[in-house]
DNA sequence: GGCTAGACTGAATCAAGCC
DNA sequence: CGGCTTGATTCAGTCTAGC
């Protein structure tokens, strides 16, 4: 380390949330300064009218004006800004993350390439309860994307490769990380009840990410501070923060969050290691994956019921379509059916039950 | 139908495999042509001496030290031309499907964006067995991005929700979409053992794409066909496809496996569909029908309200007239209501639904 | 373009009520 | 009191089709 960049280092406004814009704020931070940055900059969603869930209630969406850009230009300008802003105060081996959904990830990505940063990985943050898409019109938006880029190429970026495989239970931390949302107690809420922030992370995916690129006493920097969840899980895992903000309400409301937060605290420190059941596998994924193919005939165990399968996943016997428990229900006249093993398809000329092809899929999944 | 459209349609070269360059290609076939795109184009890393600059010049050797700036600048070049080419032959109501990963998808996604296709969804595969990361220098890189897109924001893009929702075992089809790579028997190998294709994509991922956004006898194109999954799968299901690829070992590989595919038999390709496809029924046809009769008081399903059906299929209820759909809104002060589900009548002293009875003049029509 | 019929929701969390 | 069920609530949303 260099005097200067020492010097520099003590100048910075260590775990503290300064109000303003980002750019302009960034821009005066001395140059090289900072580890990491974790930015969750606006998506610019280009919502229409309101949204009604089927049961007529309405969905709170996001429409505040911080989120309200006038065109992809506008968007991509800003976008430039605010990255080589964060590009500067970077130090060389630093890197960031920027977090984003199919609205705005696509431009951000393109930029940080454009201004040479160098992608390590993008990671898919898989929500395990997201929003259902009410209208049956498309799949339900089930995840947002996370860039990871170093300053450039030839970056030495921090990665602790043996902690996240501990926090993966020995296995190589992948691209693909289930958490849930923030809700519950976690999620901040103002005085009449209502969310704090509209678009408040989980502190478990900054866990992830500062324990697997940081070490503790590096200095991490968020342009786009919103309640704080990264200056909450810096200071419980003893690395600094810098927070920027503009809005002061949200200010008030990560401060008084931060300042409750115990470093070193255990209790944060514990991992989501929940012990789920056995992973649903649907039947329609045999027939994508050819285990079955549309148009085989299934038969039932007792040898009295056959059934065809369809290209969506469903049987159809005489009149009666539906999903292999439904169609066996049916046909037995029985109230339910499991018909992962009622059904049986052949095999070397043996009728062996399709239960056996979901063992298969789930042996591979592990 | 019109007459240009159907001699545009006959013109097309339905389940073949055309050599060639794709953008010159794409050009050749008329516009407007074709229901799906389905692309998995070179990354930009294989770009290396596969590509030509604008100017036609080749982009040669590997091991340059050429400039980042300008392969991205050649990368974006290809991918707006063959995306303009693409969005020429696509029918209105048209839709795209392009798959990448990290190191090109967001500079696709950007121009998918900046020449006006509409993102739908993007939609991570996850991989259930990738490649490691053998240095432990980042993330099992272990998924990969397609993004959906209609040709613009007002297309009315095909969206099977039902039959993707059969496919997920009664479940809303999500973003995530667990898949296994594409190994074992279905990986095509050369008469050396070597595999084919560097990249052949799994059949599971196509089957769910075709059945999900296209129709039976709608026409798929895919420009960057490889060993043909996109026509083995479309063939399959169904639907027609155009190929195009550059190279003849490619088309080699891809006609044979096409050649030995049987199409599925008409049975088993139709899938579940939605409720919108039903055919309206007023509700006054229950009363002409004397199925129900002026005067009737229904109640709604919670049993808090009651209203009386008028001769012209009217409902009223204390001062409120209208339809059955009106008078149930208003009734709730909910910004809309389905009539259909919400009212009752009685029979045997129980209550009915209404919507029996229009599912019963239903399956009069049929 | 305006209006209306009518289709459409999964998982987590927490509170309340019941054995 | 503890464990269980039931119901209400909530989550970054580019969320209709057809007359």
């Amino acid at each position: 380390m260099t005097t200067k960049t020492r010097e520099a280092a003590t100048e910075l406004p260590l775990n503290q949330i300064l109000g303003g814009d980002c750019i302009e704020i960034m821009n005066s931070l001395p140059e090289g300064s900072v580890d990491l940055i974790f930015a969750d900059p606006p998506y610019n969603l280009q919502l229409r009218g309101d949204l009604h869930r089927p049961d007529n209630s309405k969905v709170d969406a996001v429409d505040d004006d911080w989120d309200q850009f006038d065109s992809f230009k506008v968007y991509d300008n800003f976008t430039r800004d605010w990255l080589a802003a964060a590009r500067r105060v970077l130090k060389p081996n630093g890197a960031i993350w920027a977090i984003g959904s199919y609205h705005n990830v696509y431009r951000m990505g393109a930029e940080l390439q454009n201004q040479g940063f160098w992608i390590l990985n993008d990671v898919v943050w898989r929500k395990s309860n997201p929003m259902p898409n009410f209208r049956g019109k498309r799949f339900t938006n089930a995840h947002e994307t996370i860039i990871w880029a170093s300053k450039n190429e030839a970056a030495k970026y921090t990665f602790n490769y043996e902690a996240l495989k501990s926090l993966n239970e020995g296995i190589q931390m992948r691209s693909d990380w289930v958490l849930p949302i923030c809700n519950g107690g976690e999620r901040l809420k103002n005085e009449d009840g209502e969310k704090a922030h509209p678009t408040q992370k989980p502190e478990s995916l900054l866990h992830r990410i500062l324990v697997g690129t940081t070490n503790p006493g590096d200095v991490v920097l968020d342009p786009f501070f919103g309640t704080g969840t990264t200056g909450a899980v810096a200071k419980m895992l003893g690395r600094e923060f810098i927070g920027i903000e503009r809005e002061s309400k949200y200010r008030e409301v990560a401060q008084k969050r931060i300042d409750a937060v115990r470093k070193f605290d255990k209790d944060a420190l514990r991992v989501s290691t929940s012990k789920r059941a056995e992973p649903r596998v649907p039947f329609g994924q045999l027939v994508e994956r050819g285990m079955l193919r549309p148009g085989e005939e299934l038969s039932s165990l007792n040898g009295r019921r056959t059934a065809k399968v369809r290209a969506d996943g469903t049987l159809v016997s005489n009149d009666v379509k539906g999903s292999i428990h439904q169609v066996g229900a049916h046909l037995e006249g029985a109230p339910s059916c499991n018909g992962w093993t009622y059904w049986t398809f052949k095999r070397d000329g043996k009728q062996v039950p399709i239960d056996v092809l979901r063992q298969q899929i789930r042996a591979e999944m592990n």
